[in-house]
RNA sequence: CGGGGCGUAGCGCAGCCUGGUAAGCGCACCUGCCUUGGGAGCAGGGGGUCGGAGGUUCAAAUCCUCUCGCCCCGACCA
């Protein structure tokens, strides 16, 4: 392809709104272009890139036997009002009527439609297991796009769905799906961190995040770098220490004024004791019924854990007028007198040692209050966020570390969740006739997002360094200068290696300048130099983008270097974390 | 949805406080000459309802009101 006609038109300067990498080099190398927020044409230098992740993602679920369709992205909304989403999902799903009046969503993902495909056609045990999977345009209208190409409302998914005759056969063909995400993010380049993820209101049967550690993600996961046990810190769960006040006899329970003291910094301040020693209640509403939340001082609620506990779809902290309805006081809340209201304890909350808690009165709180002696709880289990620096539970040696990171996709064994007869009713006969519930998996990877990850990951000062196996272009021919030999050497090259790579010739009529800047933003991995200087011994030149490696060859010794070196910068398939099959 | 910031040419910006002489600059784009190893030079040129609506005024990019859009932080995130 020659530069003059290839619908590339770089910027010099960064477009305002773009902070992170990716968002501004696929910007400034028009890779993308903004509709809306959130909302992206994907240019053709940009298009040619989010091919080629397809492609890999194809390759790779083929591979394992997957099979592609497609489902549309209008869907009626009475598929969406079986499975529960029309009514779990508030804002993000897009609902409108069509001219007949009749109601329909914008599918956000496909479980329903797939669904009620497999109910239609999957009727016998010998039609299982099987894997469905499709590259659609996905919907989401999501609260706040972010990061460019990070965090969009449309995009490209590739989303992937099977189908298992029990839960045996789905834990038996996960590692499958695992193992070839771990080969399609190592295949874009990409050092994918596969994590243990939160999986929901579904109760864990196994649900993995593959992230790309990044200072741009929005996601934070926890690793300990002695076992190396990884996970989402919706999930993890580190070891807490013991705290309060222990005392073989405690005292009694005891009042004390706080006029006004309500956080627990104030708290810290007003007794002179650390965080640890007291109880910190939340009250939540839980799908419209009240609950308290009691974790110590020195931790905060995870939301997260909370509703899963509970098993709670919505999750909010209880407005004001709850509060009031009960007669009970933001600051000054407790277990302590309460009978009538489901409470949660979090396992830090030791049964042999004092806490300061609330009174429930305004502007008091109880001392020496005794867990078990002085209130009780319908169940004690985690529900705080992982601190970085707690001590690893897996292993209980090393301390746990948080990192930022970037969710490049997520498999998660769905179990019966859209089979079962209350949701899209899938089911099939057994080898004895007997009716048994389709077991089922979902597995997520988000096109451009991956595009975009990529460059996170792949940068410098002066722009993209694309692996070979996702760039544009594997090779640009920068000719510099118009003098005719160096034209007619340009053209020679790029005639001979045109039909055998990727190759993008810079033709236009620009100073050198421009033409080595445009190489180095657009990202192409190898760059090879015409020009005067060189041609007057014969020679040309290579440079690899991603190391800055610089070769002179003669014009002969050129082409075995590119095929060389075309394979040398395939991503390496090695030491990849599969998981065992 | 809360907090903050910004809307003037494709991109980056000045002008606004103090209304008129304020439609400007750099890059990009077009024409010609010249130049060719890191965003050259000279000359000429095209392009803007100053986000939108209403108001104040003899006069509004500039002052007032409302509104729309975009970005960032947070909440939220099947």
């Amino acid at each position: 392809m020659r530069y003059s006609q290839a619908f590339i038109h770089t910027l010099f300067e960064v477009p305002k709104e773009a902070e992170t990498p990716s968002h501004i080099f696929l910007l400034r190398g028009s890779y993308i272009n903004p509709v809306a927020a959130g909302v992206y044409s994907v240019l053709p230098l940009g298009h040619r890139v989010t091919s080629k992740i397809r492609a890999i993602i194809r390759e790779e679920l083929n591979r394992i036997g997957g099979l592609e369709l497609t489902m549309p992205v209008l869907n009626p909304a009475e598929l969406w009002k079986r499975s529960k989403r029309y009514f779990d999902i508030s804002e993000e799903l897009i609902r409108f009527k069509d001219r007949r009046d009749r109601e329909f969503v914008l599918a956000m993902t496909h479980e329903e439609v797939v669904s009620d495909i497999a109910r239609q056609f999957l009727r016998s045990y010998r039609d299982l297991p099987v894997m469905l999977y499709q590259i659609q345009t996905k919907i989401r209208d999501e609260a706040r796009p972010r990061a460019g190409m990070l965090r969009v409302r449309e995009f490209f998914m590739k989303d992937a769905y099977s189908f298992h005759r029990d839960f045996e056969d789905l834990d038996a063909y996960y590692p499958r799906i695992f193992n070839a995400y771990v080969r399609i993010f190592a295949r874009c380049g990409l050092a994918s961190v596969p994590i243990e993820a939160d999986s929901g209101i579904m109760g864990g049967t196994g649900s993995h995040e593959f992230m790309l550690e990044s200072p741009h993600g929005e996601d934070q996961f926890v690793i300990c770098p002695g076992c190396g046990y990884k996970a989402n810190t919706e999930k993890a769960v580190g070891l807490k220490p013991g705290a309060g006040a222990a005392v073989d006899s405690p005292p009694a329970m005891e009042k004390v004024g706080t006029p006004g003291v309500k956080t627990i910094a104030d708290l810290t301040r007003f007794f002179g004791v650390p965080e640890s020693s007291f109880l910190k209640t939340v009250a939540c509403v839980a799908d419209g019924e009240l609950v308290l939340a009691v974790v110590r001082g020195d931790f905060n609620l995870s939301a997260t854990k909370l509703a899963n506990h509970l098993k709670a779809v919505h999750l909010e902290f209880a407005p004001e007028e709850v509060l009031a309805k009960r007669r009970l006081h933001a600051g000054f809340l407790s277990p302590v007198g309460i009978k009538d209201i489901r409470t949660v304890v979090d396992t830090g909350v030791s049964e042999s040692a004092t806490f300061v808690a609330g009174a429930n009165e305004p502007d008091m709180h109880c001392k020496n209050v005794l867990p078990g002696r002085d209130f009780t709880w319908a169940d004690k289990t985690d529900i705080t966020e992982v601190r970085q620096g707690d001590q690893c539970a897996a292993c209980g040696k090393e301390k746990l570390e948080i990192r930022r990171g970037i969710e490049l996709g997520h498999t998660f064994k769905l179990g019966t969740k859209y089979t079962s007869s209350e949701s899209m009713d899938v089911s099939y006969l057994d080898n004895s006739g007997e009716q048994h519930r389709v077991v089922m998996g979902c597995y997520g990877i988000g096109v451009e997002r991956l595009m975009a990850s990529v460059v996170e990951r792949w940068h410098d000062e002066s722009g993209i360094q694309f692996p070979i196996s996702v760039a544009p272009y594997e090779i640009v021919i920068s000719a510099l200068g118009k003098k005719p030999e160096i034209t007619e050497a340009a053209e020679r090259i790029y005639a001979s290696i045109d039909k055998k790579y990727e190759v993008l010739l810079d033709d236009r009529d620009e100073s050198p300048g421009v033409k080595l800047k445009d190489a180095d933003l657009l990202g192409i991995p190898i760059r090879v130099v015409v020009s005067q200087k060189l041609l007057k011994n014969g020679e040309v030149e290579i440079k690899i983008r991603q190391t800055g490696e610089v070769r002179i060859l003669s014009e002969a010794e050129l082409y075995p270097a590119l095929d060389a070196l075309v394979k040398e910068l395939q991503p390496s398939l090695e030491g990849l974390p599969y998981m065992p099959e």
